[in-house]
DNA sequence: CGGGGCGGATGACGGATGTCATGCGCACGT
DNA sequence: ACGTGCGCATGACATCCGTCATCCGCCCCG
C-alpha cells in the first residue's frame, strides 16, 4: 500500500484528486494540506512514501517543499502535479530532487502509473516537457535582471521599482533593458510575459 | 440519478472530480469534454440534467457555454466551476443565464450540494464572491477600451495595437489612457493587471 | 427642434522609457 | 598579476507613452 500526500492549494482539486486515487486498490491517501510550508510536518506526521505536489501554493512553492523534503525527510519521494508546463518549472523541481513531474492535463489513468513509478524510484517525467525544456534551456537571466523584472511584472514606474531595490534609476532600466534583450522581447511588458511562461521568475 | 456533464480543459482535474461526483449515490457523470464547443452537443447527447462547466477552456469559455445551453437545450442546467473568483466573472455567468458558481478552493463536500441545488432550481453561488462581486461592480470599460487593453496584455507596441485595431495610434492612447484612469492604475501595465483580476477582460 | 451629454477620433506636448557608450570596483579563474 | 565578467552608476539621445485640448457624430430629453 503506498501511502499518498497532496498538497494543492484549490481544495476541490485536492479532494477531486483523493477521490480519483482512492479508487486504486494499491494506493492510499494519508494526509492532505493546502499550504506549501505544512507540507513537511504532514509527511513526516503521517509517515507518506510519496507527496504530490502543486507548484502554486501559498506558504512555500511545491518545488521549494520538494526540496525540503529531500533534505528532511528523505524516505518520501515527491512527484509534482502542476498546471502549467513551464519549462524552467521542470529544471528547478528536478535541481529540487523530486522525481516525477506531471501537467494537470495529462489523462487520468496515467496518474496513478506516475505514482508507482516514484514510488518504485524511477523517474515519472512528462516527454513533450522534458524537451520542451531542452529547448528552452536555463533562464539566461541574472540574478538581479531577474529581480527587478519580478517586480516590474506588478506594473510599476521604474522610478517606484528603483526605489524598492535601492537601486539609482538608470539602473533599473538598465537592467531591464537587459532582460529585454535576452527574452527576445521589444517591451518590458513582453519581457515579463515570457519570462513568466518559461518559468524565470 | 442527477445526469452531470463535465467540462475542463484539464484531463486530470476532469476525471479527479468524475471520481469524485461519482461517489455519490444519487450523481452520475455521463459525460466529459474538454474543449467549450462540445459542452452542447455532448449535453445533448447524454441528455445531461445538470453541466459543471470550467471558465477557462479553448474554443469557447465556460460562461459562453452556458449561455448557449439555455438557449438551445434549455432542461440542462449549468454550473460554472472556476479557478478564479474574478468578480466580473460571476457577474458575467449570472447574465449568461447560470444557476451556480463555484470556486475551486470551496471544500470538496459542498460540490455535490451545489450540484443538487442547481438541479433543485435553486441558485448555489459562492457567498464571498458575491458580495465581492457587488463591491467591485461592473466593469467601468467601454467595449473599445477593453478590446484595446486586451490586446495591450500581450506587451505589445501602441504601434502594432493601433495595427490590429485598424486605428489611429493616438486613439489607442486614448483607450489606454482613460482604462489606466477607470481603473485606478499608473501605468498601462498595471491597468491590465487590475482588470485581468477583476475579470473585465 | 435645439442644446447638452457622451463615446469616439485626432494631433500636439511633456515626461518616461529603452538603448548605448563609458567608467569604476570587485570577485573569479587562468 | 592579469584579463574577464558581473554589479552598479552616469549621461545623452531617440522613441514611446500618457495626458490634454479639441473636434465630430449621435442619441436622449426637455
Amino acid at each position: 500500500m503506498i501511502r499518498l500526500l497532496l498538497a494543492d492549494d484549490q481544495a476541490l482539486v485536492r479532494g477531486a484528486l483523493a477521490a480519483l486515487l482512492d479508487l486504486e486498490t494499491d494506493l492510499e491517501v494519508v494526509a492532505q494540506v493546502g499550504r506549501g510550508d505544512e507540507v513537511l510536518d504532514a509527511a513526516r506526521g503521517a509517515a507518506a512514501d510519496v507527496a504530490l505536489l502543486d507548484v502554486e501554493m501559498p506558504g512555500l512553492d511545491g518545488i521549494a517543499a520538494a526540496g525540503a523534503l529531500r533534505e528532511h525527510l528523505p524516505t518520501c519521494r515527491s512527484l509534482i502535479v502542476t498546471t502549467f508546463g513551464r519549462p524552467g518549472y521542470l529544471r528547478r523541481a528536478l535541481d529540487a530532487g523530486t522525481s516525477g513531474f506531471v501537467v494537470k492535463d495529462t489523462p487520468a489513468e496515467r496518474l496513478a502509473d506516475a505514482v508507482r513509478r516514484v514510488h518504485a524510484g524511477l523517474r515519472a517525467v512528462d516527454p513533450d516537457l522534458a524537451v520542451a525544456s531542452l529547448a528552452v534551456g536555463a533562464s539566461p537571466l541574472t540574478e538581479r535582471e531577474r529581480h527587478v523584472l519580478a517586480l516590474a511584472a506588478d506594473g510599476g514606474t521604474v522610478a517606484q521599482l528603483a526605489g524598492e531595490v535601492f537601486l539609482s534609476e538608470g539602473t533599473v532600466r538598465n537592467y531591464l533593458s537587459a532582460a529585454i534583450g535576452k527574452t527576445g522581447a521589444r517591451t518590458r511588458a513582453e519581457a515579463v510575459r515570457v519570462a513568466q511562461e518559461n518559468g524565470w521568475l
